[in-house]
RNA sequence: GCCCCCGUAGCUCAGCAGGAUAGAGCGGCGGUUUCCUAAACCGUAGGCCACACGUUCGAGUCGUGUCGGGGGCACCA
């Protein structure tokens, strides 16, 4: 079976040794005639562009180099029906009847997933994200980051990746001694004392919804003196379960929740050790100042300033376990790595994987390890920016984004309209508003109506046909048909493209195509009709493989594929 | 102080490795339903792609700079 990305490197590898065959070594080792999709029906399906940068090598103007390299193409790929030179030096191909009807075809009879290339081939990829710290419910930064971290593991695992979900958390250190110590000082005041929430503290009111719970499980007269472990073990417990159910309700799932204590100390250590092991232009790569700090010498791997990684009072800084971290992925063996992070995280990210190529090699950790930063999210409610902090418990939260949004199904879309790196507004009043506007009922539509259709279809007895043959595509030959298989076709690559980019933004831009280009089909087009059951059949298969693509593709948002509206 | 992102239609944003007449949704105006879901479709108005210079046969796309907007970073994580 020829698949459409296949299609397109044989084009291509045909394409280069022409061009190879007729002006030989002139043309430099890494040449590469790549081919898109044309934008214009009036210029093919698929366009190169090759003869217009040869035009400098080989010393010819564009056309009459696009001539030389089309003669020698006449009749090589059946898929191609023909060829054209437009323009000031474009080699446009347009696509058979038969081709585009059967890719079509195994669309409809075997889902968009076979069709896509084996980029992962059976490898082990594993996508870090969310990774909240359990101080908290999670807020509308953590879901852009859950809602693109599972898109991306959910694009990686569709292109044959076998794709591990991790969530990693500190569970040490003073945020969880701060967020322990809030919970007692409420748990206090629950019980009649006196008591303030400490200086940095949390004060989000769930951790007043905690006080009864403590007290029911773990009885009444605690004191933060005396128990302090109590206090933080029970507040991360508590945090935990909110962030999962928070997560829940996006459904989205973890492989595993790996916490910095499953690093310390044995782990942090070795990291240590391999740092002070480690010389850089005849320098250890870290020293200790004279307040007893240790810094870490990131100036000597190209970063603007050392950091410090043990204070004096001997407690790690944020990046110490970090780097542990990472080099404990490392050891795991993955092939890929992917890290998605706030915008507030690049700095220290960008330390990390400095200290990871100094102690791993530039080369292996640059092919394994992608970092995925995302900017944050600006909520605007009633006309007016919402700022947000965890400490003050001056936020908003996932669940109610969710709520005010109208479902998950909305929030992750829209989510995912936007690419990772631009800022976004999420205006709430807007969301809600727009909701049955919103673009992805309009996609929601289109998968509905398919399925109306495929029902109709059944009580009419009318089935898919079982076997491609060219009868088929001489029934499709009307403009809509034409145009619907020629969208259908472009998917596989256009989605392997967005895999390879990690850019899940680009999927929503296919189902919108596909909405638009099926809506227009209905429109125009009767499928279901007695009078003409051949007919009939071979539309039907154009509305199930547009099914297939869509249902595929929210799938992989995580959105739902209804059947009814 | 250092760093990141953005500046494209009235609004919110796409524009995939520079390429052929700049796109979508929402909003505006005007149409379409004896027929598988009108949450749809069709038409129309609306843009010196912030500005300047540079690289190129060719720049919304690459480089430098300017202006404007948003945000981040500190031995908190």
């Amino acid at each position: 079976m020829m698949t459409p990305g296949m299609l397109r490197t044989e084009l291509e590898r045909i394409l280069e040794s022409s061009v190879r065959s007729i002006w030989g070594e002139i043309i430099p080792d890494d040449f590469h005639a790549d081919v898109s999709g044309s934008d214009n029906l009036e210029f093919g399906d698929i366009s190169c562009q090759a003869a217009m940068r040869l035009a400098g090598i080989v010393k010819d103007n564009p056309r009459s180099i696009a001539g030389r390299i089309a003669e020698t193409l006449t009749d090589s790929i059946e898929e191609i029906s023909s060829v054209s030179i437009d323009g000031p030096g474009f080699i446009n191909f347009t696509l058979s009847d038969d081709y585009l009807a059967s890719a079509a075809f195994d669309l409809a009879s075997r889902g968009l997933q076979p069709l896509l290339p084996d980029t992962g081939a059976g490898r082990n990829a594993l996508v870090e994200f969310v990774s909240s710290n359990p101080t908290g419910p999670l807020t509308v930064g953590h879901c852009r980051q859950a809602v693109l971290g599972s898109t991306i593991s959910n694009l990686l695992e569709a292109s044959g990746w076998k794709v591990s979900r991790e969530y990693y958390f500190n569970d040490t250190g003073r945020q969880m001694t701060l967020l322990g110590e809030s919970l007692a000082a409420r748990y206090l005041s629950a019980e009649g004392g006196e008591a303030a929430v400490p200086e940095g503290g949390y004060h989000g009111s769930y951790i007043i919804d905690w006080t009864a719970d403590i007290r029911a499980e773990r009885g009444t007269g605690l004191t933060w003196e005396s128990d302090p472990d109590t206090f933080i073990h029970f507040a991360e417990e508590k945090a935990m379960q909110m962030i999962r159910s928070d997560l829940s309700l996006l459904g989205i799932e973890f492989d595993r929740y790996f916490a910095e204590s499953e690093l310390i100390p044995e782990a942090v250590t070795d990291a240590i050790d391999k740092l002070s092991s480690t010389t850089v232009e005849g320098r250890s790569l870290v020293y200790k100042d004279d307040s007893g700090k240790l810094w870490l010498r990131l100036t000597a791997l190209g970063r603007p300033k050392d950091r410090v990684i043990i204070r004096d009072n001997g407690m790690y800084t944020y990046r110490m376990p970090d780097i542990a971290y990472h080099l404990d992925k490392f050891s795991r063996k993955y092939d890929l790595m992917v890290d998605i992070f706030g915008a507030d995280h690049l700095d220290t990210s960008r330390d990390v994987t400095a200290a990871l190529e100094c102690l791993l090699g530039r080369k292996d950790v640059s092919e394994k390890l992608r970092v995925v930063i995302h900017q944050f999210v600006t909520l605007i409610k009633d006309g007016r920016r919402i700022k947000m902090s965890t400490r003050s418990g001056d936020f908003v939260t996932l669940r109610e984004l969710i709520n005010d949004a109208g479902s998950a199904d909305v929030t992750k879309y829209l989510f995912l309209t936007r690419r990772a790196e631009a800022h976004m507004d999420f205006d709430l009043d807007l969301a809600r508003k727009q909701s049955s506007e919103n673009p992805v009922y309009y996609v929601q539509y289109a998968h509905a109506r398919i399925a109306g259709i495929l029902r109709t279809a059944g009580e009419a007895c009318i089935s898919l046909p079982d076997v491609f043959s060219s009868g088929i595509s001489k029934l499709l030959e009307g403009e809509y048909e034409r145009e619907l298989m020629r969208l259908l076709e472009s998917v596989p690559v256009n989605v392997a493209a967005a895999a390879d980019a990690m850019e899940p933004h680009r999927l929503t831009e296919i189902l919108a195509e596909l909405a638009t280009g099926f809506h227009r089909f209905y429109q125009h087009v009767r499928v279901v009709d007695t009078g003409s059951r051949d007919l009939s059949a071979a539309r039907l298969m154009l509305c199930r493989a547009c099914r297939c693509c869509i249902s595929d593709l929210l799938g992989i948002l995580g959105v739902d594929a209804p059947d009814r509206m």
